[in-house]
DNA sequence: TATTGTTATACTCTATAACTATA
DNA sequence: TATAGTTATAGAGTATAACAATA
């Protein structure tokens, strides 16, 4: 009775969990190499900082970005701010508007996550050839394009 | 400044929003078929009902094998048996011990689910062509097996 | 003492609803 | 009135700590 089921092996995972394991991987090796230099930093903030354009954004244009709501999408940038990762300026033509950026710590701590990402994409590519992992990568934009 | 990153193109999209995004579509379809018929069960519920083998498990081997804390998972369980899906009981040789099964409702949300996640590998099989959509998964396997 | 499972609590992520300030 | 953003609240998922029952 303490036997798994056959599924829980990973040659006979379903695409989903095998999904989310790769998945899982990357989460972690962003969080393993980042997380001392930045702290307080979660994957999550690292996907906002990503997602935040050299000259700025709005919280409500981030929002529709991230596929989120711009209320959470906010209480993420407030945090980033507190920790001085983010600025953000009222427009003067629209006082409504925060313009969201990212300040200089914020560019490196995104440059870091980067490099992470790059590092797994390097350790698979080596894993895998470069062919077969550039086809990975193209199945991967074609399903997410569907 | 309400243009984005050139990253937020799918094209351009790094390895972790590749997946992210694939991982979405299953998890989406899975609610999107089964929500009617099994309200109230979510995709982490049906994972748990994908571990527990025919002949039940205890809730610290379903924990270790989901890689959750028991607390966690114990918590799932309960909600699980308030709707019916599993069933638990006492061993007479450890009292405890609680042994955790599945009911037929349970083997029947399963079922659903399971169908859920071959329609979309089947869909995506068609899409990319079963030789390069058997190749991905291969992949995949080689990746979460590293 | 060690192990199984529970209770209490908290954190992360994200959502909905109601609101304020500005246009 | 409409829009940008905020405040308040909640639910989903999961974690840690302290505990009770049993071995």
């Amino acid at each position: 009775m303490t036997s798994v089921n056959d599924d829980s092996r990973v040659g006979a995972a379903h695409v989903g969990r095998l999904l989310g394991m790769a998945l899982l991987r990357i989460r972690a090796e962003i969080l393993a190499t980042t997380s001392e230099r930045f702290p307080g930093l979660r994957v999550s903030h690292y996907r906002l900082l990503e997602l935040i354009p050299p000259d700025g954004a709005r919280i409500t244009d981030l929002a529709e970005i991230a596929t989120m709501t711009k209320q959470g999408l906010g209480q993420h940038v407030d945090y980033l701010q507190r920790l001085g990762y983010t600025t953000s300026e009222r427009l003067p033509e629209d006082r409504r508007v925060r313009l969201v950026r990212r300040t200089p710590l914020g560019d490196e701590a995104l440059a870091y996550s980067q490099a992470a990402i790059a590092r797994v994409e390097e350790r698979w590519s080596r894993q895998l050839g470069p062919d077969r992992y550039e086809s990975f990568r193209q199945t991967l934009r074609e399903l997410g394009a569907d």
